[in-house]
DNA sequence: ATAATAGTGTCTCTCAGACAGTATGTG
DNA sequence: CACATACTGTCTGAGAGACACTATTAT
């Protein structure tokens, strides 16, 4: 007897999707901030196995009818307890090493955020607390400070990641001005740049750098009297997203 | 009565993912390559449901042991027929839209690669046909060709996403080398830039960037026979990975 | 010889690094 | 006043764009 070929629809009607193992996506963010002049990132501690009592990147499940971005935009809003997020977020990569996950096979899709160092609830919205830690701590290894290999999950290798990007991203795009509330200065500016690359910049250079680079900085016209000096000039995000030539890190260590 | 509280391990007893809705993840490869002259792009003929007859990256299921670079290069294994893929390739970013697959919830992990245009087996491994096709060819509107919105799922975003990446990359990374085979031209080496980029580079100045650049090529001493001109200089690639200060890419066409 | 491509040399302009120096406020 | 920070100006050297020119070989 001849077999009728099948339609796309009665494929679809036929296809049974519990077929396969179970697998399970989730969002972890990498939310970056400068707080006291120091590049800090937002752990939170776990409240519920796995990893409990852990450190670890703050994020959660996708829901069943919830893109990636989106998932992203929500568990901001969760952590920071703001509707609209103020800086600037992307997505990093995804992770899927088979056995990330104690539970089950658990792939996440880590994004990378930049904002201004806000005062702001920042509720943890489970029992878990959350917390700013200056990366510089993360990086020591003696004492009994918290450290990378002390975060849970995959979670220090998706840190250092986003770091590479954030370190990355300064260079060829003008974000560093979603560290800062707006307006700033010159100076705050730079001191973003300084906070993320760990290095010191050159005043006068890097001022004539920024305002030379059309659609970085738009002056606001305002001044901001701060003790120690005159007067300082006030400044706004420009239109422009790429920089061009490039922000040259100095004391190149991008050996690894 | 007093509940004693649980450990991790009859946390993970109790734990049933079946609990969630299905969803999956599979891998899709933008494999790129330069066929006479012209950036092409590697794209299968489904054979199956859904999308049956579109033409689509090149991908499929992530084992449920196997992580992602992993299940990247199995495909890539499988697509070109070669054991070691002889080229370079890296994850690009994950598309998760809710409703990008008819069938379920699927995640795809979207990986990049680049070869040298081999007379390789190419052998599709199931019953649908593989071929390459040139990325200008997919440009034209109008006509009857394959055109980017002819791609299945959201591939043609995936695509476009590629695109971009690849013609980054040859700014300020040395991986131009990974699409001719070894050894090779400064010609030749141009002629990879001028095909991904779109562009006509300044032969002259072309080379003294690469041959001033320390790490990016290595000349083999031979030299080759080519019709119509003097023997060439043959090169192979370095160890640099990084471009420092980068290639410049004409007419910037950054604007999207 | 002619055409075509490989390869060298040089001028100019842009821009980053370095540094001197001025202005203006606070202790 | 001393000092710290904001801001301006200038010199220099590295490197990219443009172009002229030579070398070599197939037709």
């Amino acid at each position: 007897m001849a077999e009728r070929e099948q339609t796309e629809a009665e494929y679809l009607a036929s296809y049974n999707p519990r077929a396969f193992p179970p697998q399970s996506v989730t969002v972890d963010m990498v939310l970056l901030t400068i707080r006291d002049g120091a590049l800090s990132v937002l752990l939170i501690e776990r409240g519920g196995h796995p990893f409990k009592g852990y450190w670890a990147l703050p994020g959660g499940f996708v829901g069943s009818d919830e893109g990636l971005d989106e998932a992203a935009r929500r568990e901001l809003a969760e952590e920071t307890g703001l509707e609209e997020f103020p800086g600037h977020f992307e997505q990093l990569r995804t992770y899927g090493a088979p056995a990330r996950d104690p539970r089950m096979r658990v792939f996440s899709v880590a994004y990378l955020g930049f904002m201004p160092n806000l005062p702001a609830p920042m509720a943890a919205d489970d029992a878990a607390q959350a917390r700013w830690w200056p990366i510089a701590d993360l990086e020591v290894t003696d004492g009994d400070e918290l450290t990378y290999d002390q975060l849970a999950f995959d979670h220090s290798a998706i840190l250092l990641d986003g770091l590479d990007r954030a370190r990355a991203k300064l260079e060829y795009s003008t974000l560093a001005t979603s560290f800062v509330k707006s307006p700033f200065t010159i100076s705050e500016l730079r001191r973003v740049y300084e906070a993320v690359w760990g290095v010191k910049l050159h005043d006068a250079n890097f001022r004539r750098k920024v305002l030379s680079t059309e659609g970085f900085v738009v002056p606001t016209g305002g001044r901001k009297s701060i003790g120690r000096g005159p007067g300082v000039q006030l400044y706004r995000p420009g239109e422009g997203k790429i920089l061009f030539p490039p922000m040259l890190r100095p004391a190149w260590d991008e050996s690894e």
